[in-house]
RNA sequence: GGGCCAUUAGCUCAGGUGGUAGAGCACCGGACUUUUAAUCCGGGUGUCGCAGGUUCGAAUCCUGCAUGGCUCACCA
Protein backbone atom coordinates (compact mmCIF):
# COMPACT_ATOMS: atom_id res chain seq x y z
CA UNK A 1 0.00 0.00 0.00
CA UNK A 2 2.91 2.60 0.62
CA UNK A 3 4.12 1.38 -2.63
CA UNK A 4 1.37 2.21 -4.47
CA UNK A 5 0.70 5.38 -2.60
CA UNK A 6 4.13 6.51 -4.11
CA UNK A 7 3.17 5.68 -7.56
CA UNK A 8 0.88 7.64 -7.33
CA UNK A 9 2.16 10.68 -5.94
CA UNK A 10 4.86 10.05 -9.09
CA UNK A 11 1.97 10.15 -11.07
CA UNK A 12 0.44 13.82 -9.80
CA UNK A 13 4.31 14.96 -10.32
CA UNK A 14 3.89 14.05 -14.02
CA UNK A 15 0.48 15.60 -14.04
CA UNK A 16 -1.05 12.61 -14.31
CA UNK A 17 -4.51 12.45 -12.04
CA UNK A 18 -4.85 9.24 -10.29
CA UNK A 19 -8.67 9.71 -10.32
CA UNK A 20 -9.58 10.50 -14.05
CA UNK A 21 -12.73 10.72 -15.37
CA UNK A 22 -15.52 10.03 -17.45
CA UNK A 23 -14.39 7.38 -20.45
CA UNK A 24 -16.60 6.83 -23.49
CA UNK A 25 -17.23 3.36 -23.59
CA UNK A 26 -17.33 1.44 -26.83
CA UNK A 27 -18.14 -2.15 -26.26
CA UNK A 28 -18.21 -4.35 -22.79
CA UNK A 29 -15.20 -7.47 -22.99
CA UNK A 30 -18.23 -10.26 -23.33
CA UNK A 31 -19.40 -8.30 -26.75
CA UNK A 32 -16.19 -8.31 -28.04
CA UNK A 33 -15.04 -12.09 -26.97
CA UNK A 34 -17.93 -13.58 -28.25
CA UNK A 35 -18.96 -11.66 -31.50
CA UNK A 36 -14.86 -11.72 -32.52
CA UNK A 37 -15.70 -12.42 -36.28
CA UNK A 38 -17.38 -8.75 -36.50
CA UNK A 39 -14.80 -6.94 -34.13
CA UNK A 40 -11.28 -8.27 -35.48
CA UNK A 41 -9.57 -5.14 -36.51
CA UNK A 42 -11.72 -3.32 -35.08
CA UNK A 43 -11.02 -0.22 -32.84
CA UNK A 44 -12.61 -0.57 -29.92
CA UNK A 45 -12.60 1.43 -26.38
CA UNK A 46 -13.19 -0.35 -22.69
CA UNK A 47 -12.69 -0.01 -19.03
CA UNK A 48 -12.77 -2.09 -15.97
CA UNK A 49 -10.08 -3.04 -12.93
CA UNK A 50 -6.97 -5.25 -14.28
CA UNK A 51 -7.15 -8.14 -12.69
CA UNK A 52 -3.68 -9.89 -13.79
CA UNK A 53 -0.21 -8.53 -15.37
CA UNK A 54 1.74 -10.38 -17.29
CA UNK A 55 5.33 -8.62 -18.41
CA UNK A 56 7.37 -9.99 -20.85
CA UNK A 57 9.61 -7.37 -21.56
CA UNK A 58 8.99 -4.74 -24.20
CA UNK A 59 5.24 -6.26 -24.41
CA UNK A 60 2.45 -6.81 -21.39
CA UNK A 61 -0.15 -8.72 -21.42
CA UNK A 62 -3.35 -7.96 -18.04
CA UNK A 63 -6.68 -9.21 -17.81
CA UNK A 64 -9.75 -6.23 -17.60
CA UNK A 65 -12.57 -7.01 -16.11
CA UNK A 66 -16.00 -5.07 -17.02
CA UNK A 67 -19.44 -6.07 -15.66
CA UNK A 68 -19.58 -8.39 -18.54
CA UNK A 69 -16.53 -10.28 -18.14
CA UNK A 70 -12.54 -10.36 -18.57
CA UNK A 71 -10.86 -9.64 -21.63
CA UNK A 72 -7.17 -9.89 -22.49
CA UNK A 73 -5.71 -6.33 -23.40
CA UNK A 74 -1.84 -6.37 -24.79
CA UNK A 75 0.73 -3.48 -24.41
CA UNK A 76 3.61 -3.06 -26.79
CA UNK A 77 6.07 -0.85 -26.30
CA UNK A 78 6.07 -0.10 -30.46
CA UNK A 79 2.49 0.61 -30.34
CA UNK A 80 2.59 3.36 -27.32
CA UNK A 81 6.23 4.15 -26.90
CA UNK A 82 8.62 4.43 -24.26
CA UNK A 83 6.80 6.93 -21.92
CA UNK A 84 3.40 5.88 -22.21
CA UNK A 85 4.82 1.93 -22.33
CA UNK A 86 6.23 2.10 -18.82
CA UNK A 87 3.57 4.49 -17.32
CA UNK A 88 1.42 0.87 -18.40
CA UNK A 89 3.91 -1.49 -16.82
CA UNK A 90 3.81 0.53 -13.71
CA UNK A 91 -0.16 -0.07 -13.54
CA UNK A 92 -0.99 -2.53 -10.51
CA UNK A 93 -3.55 -5.42 -10.21
CA UNK A 94 -6.59 -2.97 -8.97
CA UNK A 95 -6.23 -0.32 -10.78
CA UNK A 96 -9.34 1.13 -13.11
CA UNK A 97 -8.13 1.98 -16.07
CA UNK A 98 -9.93 2.49 -19.65
CA UNK A 99 -8.30 0.79 -23.56
CA UNK A 100 -8.88 1.96 -26.72
CA UNK A 101 -7.44 -0.42 -28.89
CA UNK A 102 -7.92 -3.14 -31.96
CA UNK A 103 -9.19 -6.30 -31.44
CA UNK A 104 -6.96 -9.38 -32.74
CA UNK A 105 -6.38 -12.64 -31.96
CA UNK A 106 -3.16 -14.01 -30.23
CA UNK A 107 -1.42 -17.26 -31.53
CA UNK A 108 -2.72 -19.36 -28.40
CA UNK A 109 -6.30 -17.72 -29.86
CA UNK A 110 -7.09 -15.56 -26.97
CA UNK A 111 -9.18 -12.30 -28.28
CA UNK A 112 -7.22 -9.49 -26.99
CA UNK A 113 -7.15 -5.66 -27.53
CA UNK A 114 -3.99 -4.41 -28.49
CA UNK A 115 -4.01 -0.98 -26.73
CA UNK A 116 -3.08 1.94 -28.69
CA UNK A 117 -4.06 4.24 -25.55
CA UNK A 118 -5.24 4.53 -22.39
CA UNK A 119 -6.25 6.36 -19.61
CA UNK A 120 -5.56 5.44 -15.70
CA UNK A 121 -9.35 6.37 -14.43
CA UNK A 122 -8.39 5.09 -10.90
CA UNK A 123 -5.36 4.21 -8.60
CA UNK A 124 -6.43 1.26 -6.36
CA UNK A 125 -4.20 2.16 -2.69
CA UNK A 126 -5.01 -1.22 -1.65
CA UNK A 127 -4.18 -4.57 -3.10
CA UNK A 128 -7.03 -7.37 -4.33
CA UNK A 129 -7.31 -10.66 -2.78
CA UNK A 130 -5.06 -13.59 -4.03
CA UNK A 131 -6.11 -14.36 -7.59
CA UNK A 132 -6.26 -18.11 -7.53
CA UNK A 133 -8.26 -18.77 -4.28
CA UNK A 134 -10.38 -15.65 -4.64
CA UNK A 135 -11.39 -14.37 -1.04
CA UNK A 136 -12.68 -17.52 0.69
CA UNK A 137 -13.21 -15.85 4.47
CA UNK A 138 -17.00 -15.67 4.80
CA UNK A 139 -16.66 -12.78 7.43
CA UNK A 140 -14.59 -10.48 4.66
CA UNK A 141 -16.98 -11.94 1.80
CA UNK A 142 -19.46 -9.95 3.62
CA UNK A 143 -17.84 -7.16 5.56
CA UNK A 144 -16.17 -6.00 2.12
CA UNK A 145 -18.80 -7.39 -0.49
CA UNK A 146 -17.59 -5.32 -3.01
CA UNK A 147 -14.40 -7.56 -3.07
CA UNK A 148 -16.10 -10.43 -3.30
CA UNK A 149 -17.74 -9.32 -6.52
CA UNK A 150 -14.72 -8.63 -7.77
CA UNK A 151 -12.81 -11.96 -7.31
CA UNK A 152 -15.50 -14.65 -6.95
CA UNK A 153 -17.24 -14.32 -10.48
CA UNK A 154 -20.13 -16.92 -9.23
CA UNK A 155 -21.21 -14.70 -6.24
CA UNK A 156 -21.86 -11.79 -9.00
CA UNK A 157 -23.71 -14.53 -10.72
CA UNK A 158 -26.12 -15.13 -7.79
CA UNK A 159 -26.80 -11.44 -7.15
CA UNK A 160 -27.19 -10.65 -11.22
CA UNK A 161 -29.49 -13.70 -10.93
CA UNK A 162 -31.84 -12.07 -7.79
CA UNK A 163 -31.76 -9.05 -9.64
CA UNK A 164 -33.70 -11.25 -12.63
CA UNK A 165 -35.74 -12.98 -10.07
CA UNK A 166 -37.29 -9.93 -9.00
CA UNK A 167 -37.84 -8.47 -12.49
CA UNK A 168 -39.62 -11.24 -13.37
CA UNK A 169 -41.98 -11.39 -10.35
CA UNK A 170 -42.67 -7.53 -11.08
CA UNK A 171 -42.87 -8.58 -15.40
CA UNK A 172 -45.74 -11.44 -14.00
CA UNK A 173 -47.15 -9.36 -11.71
CA UNK A 174 -47.96 -6.30 -14.06
CA UNK A 175 -48.95 -8.33 -16.74
CA UNK A 176 -51.99 -9.52 -14.32
CA UNK A 177 -53.09 -6.15 -13.51
CA UNK A 178 -51.55 -5.82 -10.28
CA UNK A 179 -50.82 -2.61 -8.96
CA UNK A 180 -47.55 -1.94 -7.09
CA UNK A 181 -47.80 -0.06 -4.16
CA UNK A 182 -45.18 1.18 -1.41
CA UNK A 183 -46.51 1.39 2.19
CA UNK A 184 -44.92 2.88 5.17
CA UNK A 185 -42.04 1.40 6.87
CA UNK A 186 -42.40 2.70 10.05
CA UNK A 187 -45.33 1.70 11.94
CA UNK A 188 -47.23 2.89 15.19
CA UNK A 189 -48.27 -0.34 15.35
CA UNK A 190 -46.16 -3.44 14.07
CA UNK A 191 -48.79 -6.09 12.41
CA UNK A 192 -49.06 -8.90 9.91
CA UNK A 193 -47.13 -11.24 11.21
CA UNK A 194 -45.69 -12.46 14.78
CA UNK A 195 -42.42 -11.43 15.13
CA UNK A 196 -40.80 -8.64 17.15
CA UNK A 197 -40.51 -5.56 15.74
CA UNK A 198 -37.25 -2.97 16.13
CA UNK A 199 -38.12 0.36 18.01
CA UNK A 200 -37.37 3.89 16.92
CA UNK A 201 -38.08 6.99 17.42
CA UNK A 202 -39.87 10.05 16.04
CA UNK A 203 -38.59 13.24 17.68
CA UNK A 204 -40.99 15.65 16.10
CA UNK A 205 -44.14 13.99 16.90
CA UNK A 206 -42.24 12.43 19.90
CA UNK A 207 -43.69 8.98 19.66
CA UNK A 208 -42.11 5.66 19.14
CA UNK A 209 -42.58 3.84 15.56
CA UNK A 210 -41.91 0.09 14.44
CA UNK A 211 -40.16 -0.81 11.61
CA UNK A 212 -42.35 -2.98 9.98
CA UNK A 213 -42.26 -6.67 10.12
CA UNK A 214 -44.91 -7.24 7.25
CA UNK A 215 -46.82 -5.12 4.36
CA UNK A 216 -50.24 -7.14 5.07
CA UNK A 217 -51.96 -4.64 7.54
CA UNK A 218 -51.90 -1.13 5.03
CA UNK A 219 -52.20 -3.76 1.93
CA UNK A 220 -55.50 -4.81 2.98
CA UNK A 221 -56.35 -0.93 3.75
CA UNK A 222 -55.35 -0.60 -0.02
CA UNK A 223 -58.19 -2.73 -0.48
CA UNK A 224 -60.56 -1.74 1.50
CA UNK A 225 -59.43 1.64 -0.79
CA UNK A 226 -60.70 0.08 -3.78
CA UNK A 227 -57.43 -0.76 -5.38
CA UNK A 228 -58.57 -4.51 -6.02
CA UNK A 229 -55.24 -5.87 -7.24
CA UNK A 230 -52.21 -4.60 -5.46
CA UNK A 231 -48.74 -5.65 -4.69
CA UNK A 232 -45.39 -4.70 -2.58
CA UNK A 233 -41.84 -6.00 -2.68
CA UNK A 234 -40.69 -4.91 0.09
CA UNK A 235 -38.12 -4.72 3.25
CA UNK A 236 -39.68 -6.20 6.52
CA UNK A 237 -37.55 -5.97 9.68
CA UNK A 238 -37.78 -8.72 12.30
CA UNK A 239 -35.64 -7.86 15.51
CA UNK A 240 -35.06 -11.54 16.02
CA UNK A 241 -31.58 -14.28 16.05
CA UNK A 242 -29.43 -14.57 12.73
CA UNK A 243 -28.34 -17.83 11.28
CA UNK A 244 -28.18 -18.87 7.78
CA UNK A 245 -31.57 -18.63 7.28
CA UNK A 246 -32.66 -15.60 8.90
CA UNK A 247 -31.21 -12.03 8.38
CA UNK A 248 -32.73 -9.43 10.65
CA UNK A 249 -33.80 -7.21 7.55
CA UNK A 250 -35.03 -9.41 4.66
CA UNK A 251 -37.12 -8.85 1.30
CA UNK A 252 -41.08 -9.67 1.05
CA UNK A 253 -43.68 -10.23 -1.95
CA UNK A 254 -47.03 -9.50 -0.99
CA UNK A 255 -50.08 -9.43 -2.76
CA UNK A 256 -53.45 -9.21 -2.61
CA UNK A 257 -56.60 -9.84 -4.86
CA UNK A 258 -60.03 -8.79 -4.10
CA UNK A 259 -62.76 -11.47 -4.76
CA UNK A 260 -60.34 -14.12 -5.05
CA UNK A 261 -59.56 -16.94 -2.50
CA UNK A 262 -56.80 -18.73 -1.94
CA UNK A 263 -57.53 -21.77 -3.89
CA UNK A 264 -56.73 -18.49 -6.82
CA UNK A 265 -53.83 -17.96 -4.67
CA UNK A 266 -52.15 -21.19 -5.07
CA UNK A 267 -52.85 -21.12 -8.59
CA UNK A 268 -51.32 -17.98 -8.99
CA UNK A 269 -48.25 -18.92 -6.98
CA UNK A 270 -47.83 -21.81 -9.51
CA UNK A 271 -47.96 -19.64 -12.07
CA UNK A 272 -45.66 -17.36 -10.25
CA UNK A 273 -42.85 -19.21 -9.58
CA UNK A 274 -42.97 -21.32 -12.58
CA UNK A 275 -42.80 -17.88 -14.92
CA UNK A 276 -40.12 -17.06 -13.13
CA UNK A 277 -38.24 -20.14 -13.17
CA UNK A 278 -38.36 -20.00 -16.48
CA UNK A 279 -37.40 -16.83 -17.37
CA UNK A 280 -34.21 -16.66 -15.23
CA UNK A 281 -33.11 -20.56 -15.47
CA UNK A 282 -35.02 -20.97 -18.70
CA UNK A 283 -36.26 -23.94 -17.00
CA UNK A 284 -38.44 -26.04 -14.35
CA UNK A 285 -36.17 -28.17 -12.67
CA UNK A 286 -34.00 -26.87 -10.64
CA UNK A 287 -30.89 -28.44 -8.82
CA UNK A 288 -31.02 -27.13 -4.31
CA UNK A 289 -28.26 -28.17 -2.28
CA UNK A 290 -28.13 -32.14 -3.88
CA UNK A 291 -31.56 -32.43 -4.79
CA UNK A 292 -33.67 -31.69 -7.47
CA UNK A 293 -36.95 -29.79 -7.43
CA UNK A 294 -39.49 -30.02 -10.10
CA UNK A 295 -41.38 -26.93 -10.72
CA UNK A 296 -43.91 -28.08 -13.05
CA UNK A 297 -47.18 -27.03 -11.96
CA UNK A 298 -49.64 -28.08 -10.68
CA UNK A 299 -48.51 -29.24 -7.34
CA UNK A 300 -50.12 -31.17 -4.95
CA UNK A 301 -52.43 -29.61 -2.04
CA UNK A 302 -53.26 -31.54 0.66
CA UNK A 303 -54.26 -29.90 4.50
CA UNK A 304 -51.97 -29.87 7.32
CA UNK A 305 -53.64 -32.39 8.96
CA UNK A 306 -53.43 -34.65 6.11
CA UNK A 307 -49.65 -33.92 5.88
CA UNK A 308 -49.38 -35.15 9.60
CA UNK A 309 -51.15 -37.82 9.12
CA UNK A 310 -49.03 -39.36 6.18
CA UNK A 311 -45.16 -38.33 7.80
CA UNK A 312 -46.31 -39.96 11.27
CA UNK A 313 -49.60 -41.78 11.24
CA UNK A 314 -51.57 -39.76 13.38
CA UNK A 315 -54.83 -38.61 12.38
CA UNK A 316 -55.83 -35.44 14.22
CA UNK A 317 -59.59 -36.14 12.75
CA UNK A 318 -59.69 -38.40 15.40
CA UNK A 319 -58.59 -36.25 18.09
CA UNK A 320 -60.86 -34.11 19.43
CA UNK A 321 -59.38 -32.50 23.23
CA UNK A 322 -56.48 -30.35 23.61
CA UNK A 323 -55.31 -33.14 25.83
CA UNK A 324 -54.90 -36.13 23.39
CA UNK A 325 -53.54 -33.87 21.25
CA UNK A 326 -50.47 -33.53 23.84
CA UNK A 327 -50.57 -36.91 24.65
CA UNK A 328 -49.89 -36.87 20.98
CA UNK A 329 -47.24 -34.57 20.17
CA UNK A 330 -45.52 -36.36 23.01
CA UNK A 331 -45.78 -39.73 21.34
CA UNK A 332 -44.05 -38.40 18.79
CA UNK A 333 -41.56 -37.02 20.61
CA UNK A 334 -42.44 -33.58 19.98
CA UNK A 335 -42.13 -31.24 22.75
CA UNK A 336 -45.25 -28.88 23.90
CA UNK A 337 -46.15 -26.36 26.38
CA UNK A 338 -48.68 -28.42 28.53
CA UNK A 339 -51.57 -25.40 28.37
CA UNK A 340 -51.38 -25.91 24.40
CA UNK A 341 -54.15 -26.38 22.05
CA UNK A 342 -55.40 -29.05 19.84
CA UNK A 343 -54.40 -26.75 16.85
CA UNK A 344 -50.91 -25.54 18.56
CA UNK A 345 -49.99 -29.25 19.01
CA UNK A 346 -50.94 -29.95 15.53
CA UNK A 347 -48.82 -27.32 13.75
CA UNK A 348 -46.04 -28.34 16.71
CA UNK A 349 -45.66 -31.55 15.01
CA UNK A 350 -46.33 -30.38 11.29
CA UNK A 351 -43.13 -28.17 11.66
CA UNK A 352 -41.35 -30.39 14.15
CA UNK A 353 -41.58 -33.65 11.80
CA UNK A 354 -42.89 -32.96 8.45
CA UNK A 355 -42.10 -29.77 7.13
CA UNK A 356 -38.10 -30.42 6.94
CA UNK A 357 -39.32 -33.42 4.56
CA UNK A 358 -41.36 -31.88 1.66
CA UNK A 359 -38.38 -31.21 -0.80
CA UNK A 360 -40.62 -30.71 -3.74
CA UNK A 361 -43.32 -27.82 -4.20
CA UNK A 362 -46.62 -28.50 -2.37
CA UNK A 363 -49.39 -26.44 -0.29
CA UNK A 364 -50.00 -27.67 2.93
CA UNK A 365 -53.33 -26.03 3.47
CA UNK A 366 -55.91 -25.25 6.43
CA UNK A 367 -54.03 -24.16 9.25
CA UNK A 368 -55.60 -24.48 12.79
CA UNK A 369 -57.16 -21.17 13.42
CA UNK A 370 -54.98 -20.34 16.54
CA UNK A 371 -52.05 -19.57 14.64
CA UNK A 372 -53.93 -17.98 11.98
CA UNK A 373 -55.10 -14.81 13.19
CA UNK A 374 -55.37 -12.58 9.89
CA UNK A 375 -57.22 -15.89 7.59
CA UNK A 376 -60.17 -16.46 7.32
CA UNK A 377 -62.52 -19.54 9.38
CA UNK A 378 -63.32 -22.26 7.19
CA UNK A 379 -67.13 -22.31 7.01
CA UNK A 380 -67.61 -26.32 7.44
CA UNK A 381 -64.96 -26.42 10.58
CA UNK A 382 -64.28 -23.14 12.41
CA UNK A 383 -61.20 -25.24 14.18
CA UNK A 384 -59.30 -24.28 11.09
CA UNK A 385 -58.09 -21.56 8.04
CA UNK A 386 -58.61 -21.51 4.60
CA UNK A 387 -54.90 -20.91 4.49
CA UNK A 388 -51.85 -22.47 3.01
CA UNK A 389 -48.30 -22.18 3.18
CA UNK A 390 -46.23 -23.35 -0.23
CA UNK A 391 -42.97 -25.76 0.86
CA UNK A 392 -40.16 -26.19 -1.74
CA UNK A 393 -36.58 -27.39 -0.49
CA UNK A 394 -38.05 -28.14 3.35
CA UNK A 395 -38.61 -24.49 3.56
CA UNK A 396 -41.55 -22.30 4.02
CA UNK A 397 -42.02 -20.45 0.62
CA UNK A 398 -45.23 -18.42 0.49
CA UNK A 399 -47.91 -17.81 3.06
CA UNK A 400 -51.44 -17.15 2.13
CA UNK A 401 -54.92 -16.99 3.00
CA UNK A 402 -58.39 -16.26 2.01
CA UNK A 403 -58.45 -12.71 3.83
CA UNK A 404 -60.67 -12.25 6.81
CA UNK A 405 -62.51 -9.57 6.39
CA UNK A 406 -64.91 -9.60 9.09
CA UNK A 407 -64.48 -7.03 11.46
CA UNK A 408 -66.44 -8.47 14.69
CA UNK A 409 -63.80 -12.09 13.99
CA UNK A 410 -61.09 -9.84 13.26
CA UNK A 411 -61.52 -8.23 17.08
CA UNK A 412 -62.02 -11.63 18.56
CA UNK A 413 -58.99 -12.58 17.37
CA UNK A 414 -56.75 -9.62 18.04
CA UNK A 415 -58.16 -10.01 21.51
CA UNK A 416 -57.20 -13.81 21.50
CA UNK A 417 -53.56 -12.59 20.40
CA UNK A 418 -53.77 -9.83 23.11
CA UNK A 419 -54.76 -12.53 25.84
CA UNK A 420 -51.44 -14.08 24.42
CA UNK A 421 -49.04 -11.30 24.81
CA UNK A 422 -50.74 -10.63 28.51
CA UNK A 423 -49.51 -14.17 29.23
CA UNK A 424 -45.71 -13.09 28.18
CA UNK A 425 -45.61 -14.01 24.26
CA UNK A 426 -43.75 -11.12 23.12
CA UNK A 427 -44.48 -12.11 19.38
CA UNK A 428 -48.04 -12.08 19.27
CA UNK A 429 -50.08 -9.42 17.43
CA UNK A 430 -51.01 -6.69 18.93
CA UNK A 431 -54.73 -4.88 19.12
CA UNK A 432 -55.15 -2.78 15.91
CA UNK A 433 -57.77 -0.37 16.15
CA UNK A 434 -57.09 1.41 12.97
CA UNK A 435 -56.86 -1.07 10.85
CA UNK A 436 -60.46 -2.38 12.49
CA UNK A 437 -61.77 0.62 11.61
CA UNK A 438 -60.65 0.09 8.20
CA UNK A 439 -62.03 -3.92 7.97
CA UNK A 440 -65.46 -2.11 9.19
CA UNK A 441 -65.82 0.08 6.10
CA UNK A 442 -66.18 -3.25 4.49
CA UNK A 443 -63.20 -5.21 2.97
CA UNK A 444 -64.51 -7.27 0.07
CA UNK A 445 -63.71 -10.67 -0.09
CA UNK A 446 -59.99 -11.01 -0.72
CA UNK A 447 -56.81 -13.22 -1.87
CA UNK A 448 -53.74 -12.90 0.26
CA UNK A 449 -50.22 -14.44 -0.43
CA UNK A 450 -46.59 -13.13 1.04
CA UNK A 451 -43.14 -14.76 -0.37
CA UNK A 452 -40.09 -14.20 0.96
CA UNK A 453 -38.09 -13.27 -2.10
CA UNK A 454 -34.71 -13.84 -0.48
CA UNK A 455 -35.66 -17.51 -0.02
CA UNK A 456 -36.93 -17.93 -3.26
CA UNK A 457 -33.87 -16.57 -4.14
CA UNK A 458 -32.06 -19.25 -2.55
CA UNK A 459 -33.78 -22.02 -4.22
CA UNK A 460 -33.29 -20.79 -7.60
CA UNK A 461 -29.52 -19.65 -7.04
CA UNK A 462 -28.57 -22.99 -5.60
CA UNK A 463 -27.18 -21.28 -1.99
CA UNK A 464 -27.19 -22.86 1.48
CA UNK A 465 -27.60 -19.53 3.02
CA UNK A 466 -29.43 -16.54 3.19
CA UNK A 467 -26.24 -14.53 3.48
CA UNK A 468 -25.46 -15.28 -0.50
CA UNK A 469 -28.17 -13.78 -1.55
CA UNK A 470 -28.25 -10.58 0.08
CA UNK A 471 -25.57 -8.08 -0.46
CA UNK A 472 -24.72 -6.93 3.01
CA UNK A 473 -26.48 -9.29 5.60
CA UNK A 474 -26.60 -7.93 9.05
CA UNK A 475 -23.12 -8.05 10.58
CA UNK A 476 -21.81 -6.90 14.04
CA UNK A 477 -19.36 -4.12 13.70
CA UNK A 478 -16.11 -4.80 12.97
CA UNK A 479 -14.06 -3.59 15.73
C1' G B 1 -28.47 -18.65 24.49
C1' G B 2 -25.85 -24.08 24.50
C1' G B 3 -22.17 -27.33 22.09
C1' C B 4 -18.15 -27.95 18.60
C1' C B 5 -14.51 -25.58 15.47
C1' A B 6 -11.60 -21.56 13.65
C1' U B 7 -8.59 -16.88 14.11
C1' U B 8 -0.63 -16.97 11.84
C1' A B 9 2.01 -11.81 6.06
C1' G B 10 -2.52 -7.92 1.77
C1' C B 11 -4.97 -13.01 0.24
C1' U B 12 -4.94 -18.72 0.52
C1' C B 13 -2.70 -21.65 4.04
C1' A B 14 1.51 -24.80 6.79
C1' G B 15 3.67 -24.60 11.48
C1' G B 16 3.73 -33.54 16.06
C1' U B 17 5.07 -33.55 21.97
C1' G B 18 6.84 -25.47 24.35
C1' G B 19 13.03 -23.28 22.01
C1' U B 20 12.33 -17.10 19.31
C1' A B 21 7.70 -17.94 12.44
C1' G B 22 7.28 -20.37 6.94
C1' A B 23 5.16 -21.51 1.63
C1' G B 24 2.25 -20.03 -2.71
C1' C B 25 -0.06 -15.80 -4.74
C1' A B 26 0.37 -10.51 -4.26
C1' C B 27 4.33 -6.83 -3.66
C1' C B 28 9.66 -4.77 -4.64
C1' G B 29 14.42 -5.11 -7.92
C1' G B 30 16.40 -7.53 -12.51
C1' A B 31 15.85 -10.56 -17.54
C1' C B 32 12.36 -11.47 -21.39
C1' U B 33 7.99 -8.28 -27.87
C1' U B 34 1.86 -13.32 -28.66
C1' U B 35 1.71 -14.55 -22.67
C1' U B 36 -2.47 -16.37 -19.93
C1' A B 37 -2.29 -19.66 -12.49
C1' A B 38 3.66 -16.84 -18.05
C1' U B 39 8.70 -18.17 -16.89
C1' C B 40 13.70 -17.31 -14.70
C1' C B 41 17.05 -14.73 -10.81
C1' G B 42 17.08 -11.94 -6.14
C1' G B 43 14.19 -9.78 -1.80
C1' G B 44 9.92 -11.78 3.81
C1' U B 45 7.01 -7.09 4.08
C1' G B 46 4.30 -10.22 10.74
C1' U B 47 0.95 -6.88 17.43
C1' C B 48 0.83 -15.39 15.35
C1' G B 49 -7.37 -12.11 17.23
C1' C B 50 -7.09 -9.52 22.42
C1' A B 51 -5.96 -9.79 27.79
C1' G B 52 -4.11 -12.51 31.66
C1' G B 53 -1.69 -17.09 33.62
C1' U B 54 1.95 -21.37 33.77
C1' U B 55 7.24 -21.53 32.27
C1' C B 56 14.13 -19.98 32.01
C1' G B 57 11.29 -19.64 27.40
C1' A B 58 4.44 -19.58 24.55
C1' A B 59 1.90 -19.17 17.70
C1' U B 60 2.00 -23.90 20.58
C1' C B 61 -0.30 -25.34 27.30
C1' C B 62 -4.36 -23.01 30.74
C1' U B 63 -8.30 -19.16 31.72
C1' G B 64 -11.24 -15.21 30.14
C1' C B 65 -12.85 -12.09 26.22
C1' A B 66 -13.73 -10.74 20.95
C1' U B 67 -15.11 -12.01 15.96
C1' G B 68 -16.70 -15.67 12.55
C1' G B 69 -18.40 -20.68 10.94
C1' C B 70 -21.26 -25.21 11.76
C1' U B 71 -25.07 -27.10 14.80
C1' C B 72 -29.06 -27.31 18.47
C1' A B 73 -32.60 -24.13 20.72
C1' C B 74 -35.44 -19.74 19.73
C1' C B 75 -37.75 -17.50 15.56
C1' A B 76 -43.67 -19.50 11.20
Amino acid sequence: MRVRRQKMEALRAKGIDPFGHRFERTHHAREIVDGFQMFEGNTVRIAGRLMAMRSHGKATFADLLDLSGRIQIYAKLDQLGDEAYELFTSLDIGDIVGVEGKVFRTRRGEVTVEITRFDLLSKALRPLPEKWHGLADVDLRYRQRYLDLIVNPEVREVFLKRTAIVRAVRAFLDSRGYIEVETSAMHTIPGGATARPFITHHNALDIDLYLRIALELHLKRLIVGGLEKVYEIGRVFRNEGISTKHNPEFTMLELYEAYADYTDMMNLAEDLIHYVAVQVLGQTRVEYQGAVIDLTPPWPRKTMVEAVRERTGVDFDAIESDEDARAAARRLGVEIDPAASRGKALSEIYEELVESTLVSPVFVMDHPIEISPLAKKKADDPRYTYRFELIMGGREMANAFSELNDPIDQRERFEAQVALRAQGDDEAHRMDEDFLRALEHGMPPTGGMGVGIDRLAMILTNQNSLRDVILFPTMRPRK
